[in-house]
DNA sequence: GGCATATTCAACCAAATGGTTGACGATCGT
DNA sequence: ACGATCGTCAACCATTTGGTTGAATATGCC
């Protein structure tokens, strides 16, 4: 059994995009927005069209989905073109499916998965 | 192909529990309590423990924690147990596997943990 | 060049978040 | 009954968040 000062360190104290991404998720325009681009890629302005905010705003929650790695934005032109990836979903997922699937479970096996399967495709972040 | 209209009322403006799930898990005290509980329950003055904060900070991130449904705190005596209660995250886990071309967790090194964790041979590798 | 379009920047604001401390009501042990 | 323990409440504080507006910076079009 892992102790639990391990625990909060690895858990908490370990620098986690994890923080980002599920901050990302957790604002109803910012799913809306990944929702959207579900469907297919979209220029800021056609991703602000629908929602009765500014594009300044907008373009404040596309900054962050794209800093949680969920979007990634290129600009072609003068138009930026925002595009799902799903790939940092991945990572979050993951860590859910620990709590759905294993409840009474080892911990330190499960933390020794986490590590290399967060480490494997670590983000070049930004 | 549904209009943005109704995607933006669908996502956005539905009484979402996933505001309070994903915001609860984007705080890594959060995290690491909820890694915590996944080994037992545990009393709020044993959560609060290893952490370098006040008793009652961690005391309102379990109110934010069972407002999530991510746990449910029954009162015993004195002391208030905390429960994991992983339902509440498996409908977070839906709502991402709904952004779902990306599989429900495409994870073969999971699927390979699970047997060697389920298993009788719990030490992977060496 | 000159104008319209696309997007961000900067300053500002209100509200929410995450923490503190100290007082407080319950409950247990003796 | 008394004191210690468990946990929350209330007031406060600093920082972050999510929005606004107006100006600024590209870029495309004629």
């Amino acid at each position: 059994m892992v102790d639990d000062r391990f625990a909060i360190w690895f858990w908490q104290d370990m620098p986690e995009p994890l923080d980002d991404v599920f901050a990302a998720l957790a604002d109803p325009t910012r799913r809306a927005i990944l929702a959207m681009l579900l469907e297919d890629d979209m220029a800021v302005t056609d991703v602000a069209e629908p929602f009765e905010m500014s594009l300044a705003a907008i373009s404040k929650h596309l900054v962050i989905l794209t800093r949680a790695g969920l979007i990634s934005q290129e600009k072609r032109g003068r138009v930026k073109w925002c595009k799902l990836e799903p790939d940092s979903l991945r990572a979050a997922s993951v860590w859910m499916q620990g709590f759905g699937q294993f409840e009474p479970v080892n911990l330190d096996a499960f933390e020794r998965f986490l590590e290399t399967e967060l480490g494997e495709d670590a983000q070049p972040d930004s």
